[in-house]
DNA sequence: TCTGGCACTTA
DNA sequence: GTAAGTGCCAG
């Protein structure tokens, strides 16, 4: 779905593009919701790389402001199920001579069971093994307590293919997360001392369920999703359900009678109380290569609505300038992250993510590693080229949903460019778990920006796809390649890393919208 | 909790 | 008119 909003508008040209973009980020960032300015590095390399201006805004963050303060919620189906709202994020301060992967995936947030009861949530026990890692059909793989989101497909996308989706576990927290690879012929993915950058923001957090459990959710849902417009006006069916709700204190009214709105502010649910918000840890939080980190409580909703602080800060690993550290408007002030990690400062967080401390190092749990495989993406089962069960993403680092912009080194690819990517992640302690993601390689790029946006709730993503000019962009740069669709693992070999416009997604397929 | 049919909506 | 995306709700 391509953003038309003017917002976005490009430079079309790369020469003029940092001065312009300048410009109008100061214009966008409240709008967009800066959430990442990447510093420089003090890593010569990583300068080199080209990665320090890249900077990731957050589309509609004042909608994703609304769920987050509730308590995001997303539904998931068998046949998969769309985000609302939608993932969608616009990046800035590329190199035009560069070219990027981006990838989006969908990891989980801590290793709790949730339920929700007395209008909260709350942890209900231990959070249930991740599928193992392999993408499926839609439909597939959704088994007992599994269920699927399906990603959207970018507009104008020749995506032919069955939808991957990615499982997801009910009641269970997972976070978004985006990174940015490079990717360009000097150094090529999978080679070493390939940079990246992950980028998360701790506000798109939801918890997985069947059927909404917040009532807030719902009607926010209802109200911002036009899909939902049939429910709006009338909360009849609100007042219905909340007769059910309250043991018959309300007449069970039908819905075609009732007409009257339900103020929010008159529901049982509206003095509900937000379990350890106090105690959250809301901040967003950047963490970056030089142990530079910043939080921002004003990034993040006043309350967390859910029980325990888990929300991840905002953590980006980015390799920054020194006189820029990280910070943006919205992150006043920040903080060498190994001193002061969210889990040693508080007990939630702590609790929340027990074996998080030892970041880049090793995973938190063997769940986690399950999980880091599980968001690996894999062909559908049909598809002949291996899944990431044959990969050994057992050896991924733990990454929990923090971002990460560094220069890893990645061993080179001894098979396919792209093929099996994530398994080349193993040898790179910092890199996350790029696997479940969408990658987009960007074009030669004669814009700066690019738009990406996921509508998705959870599903495996098995497919890499490569969305050309007519995948949802809206003023395709002429020098495009054609769109081409990839395996995960069944990269056309025909290709060269650099000849890719992909999106490779383990997790939701992204709608592309890139403006030029 | 979860499912499938339903009414309603957008595209 | 059709396909597909919504939440509702009885089971």
């Amino acid at each position: 779905m391509a953003d038309t909003e003017e917002g976005f508008g490009l430079p079309t040209t790369p020469a003029d593009s940092e001065s312009k973009e300048l410009q109008a980020e100061t214009k966008q960032d409240t709008q967009l919701g800066a959430t990442s300015k990447s510093p420089t590095s003090p890593q010569a390399a990583f300068t080199q790389q080209g990665m320090e201006g890249i900077k990731v805004f957050l589309h509609e963050r004042e909608l994703w402001l609304k769920f987050h303060e509730v308590g995001t919620e997303m539904i998931i189906t068998k046949a998969g199920r769309r985000m609302f709202p939608s993932y969608k994020v616009k990046v800035t301060g590329l190199n035009p001579k560069t070219k990027y992967i981006l990838l989006m995936d969908i990891v989980p947030a801590d290793d709790h069971r949730y339920k929700f009861a007395d209008n909260k949530w709350s942890v209900t026990g231990k959070a249930e093994p991740a599928m193992p890692g392999r993408a499926s059909s839609p439909g597939r793989d959704v088994g007992r307590g599994r269920r699927a989101v399906t990603p959207s497909i970018p507009t104008g996308c020749p995506f032919l293919l069955p939808v991957p989706q990615i499982i997801l576990n009910s009641m269970h927290k997972y976070q978004p997360r985006l990174h940015i690879v490079k990717a360009d012929e000097n150094n090529g993915f999978g080679s070493k001392n390939t940079a990246f950058c992950t980028h998360v923001f701790p506000e798109t957090a939801f918890i997985a369920v069947t059927s909404y459990q917040n009532h807030k959710i719902t009607q926010l849902k209802i109200e911002n999703n036009p899909f939902a417009k049939g429910f709006r006006g009338s909360d009849d069916m609100e007042l219905h359900r909340m007769s059910r709700m309250q043991s018959k204190e309300y007449p069970v009214v039908p819905r075609s009678t009732v007409r009257q709105k339900v103020s929010s502010n008159h529901s049982p649910f509206s003095g509900e109380t937000r379990v350890l918000s106090a105690s959250s840890n809301l901040g967003s939080q950047y963490q970056c290569e030089n142990g530079v980190s910043s939080t921002s409580q004003d990034l993040l909703p006043p309350a967390n609505p859910y029980p325990i602080s888990q929300e991840h800060s905002q953590i980006y690993h980015c390799t920054k300038r020194k006189d820029e550290e990280c910070s943006t408007t919205e992150h006043p002030y920040k903080k060498p992250y190994m001193e002061t990690s969210p889990a040693e400062e508080d007990p939630f967080y702590r609790s929340s993510y027990p074996q998080q401390q030892g970041l880049n190092t090793s995973y938190r749990t063997e769940s986690a590693q399950r999980q880091a495989c599980m968001y690996a993406s894999s062909a559908p089962p049909t598809d002949p080229v291996p899944s990431l069960e044959d990969i050994s993403c057992n050896t991924w680092p733990s990454v929990p949903s923090y971002s990460s912009c560094t220069v890893s080194a990645m061993q080179p690819m001894d098979r396919l460019p792209y093929q099996h990517f994530s398994a080349h992640f193993t040898s790179g302690p910092l890199m996350p778990r790029l696997s479940s993601v969408a990658n987009h390689t960007s074009p030669q790029i004669g814009d700066t920006h690019s738009m990406f946006q996921h509508q998705t709730s959870v599903s495996h993503q098995p497919i890499v796809r490569q969305c050309g000019p007519q995948t949802g962009i809206q003023s395709p740069p002429s020098n495009l390649q054609p769109a081409e669709f990839l395996y995960s693992h069944g990269v056309p070999r025909t290709l060269s890393p650099h000849q890719y416009h992909s999106v490779h997604g383990v997790g939701m397929v992204p709608e592309w919208s890139e403006n030029s």
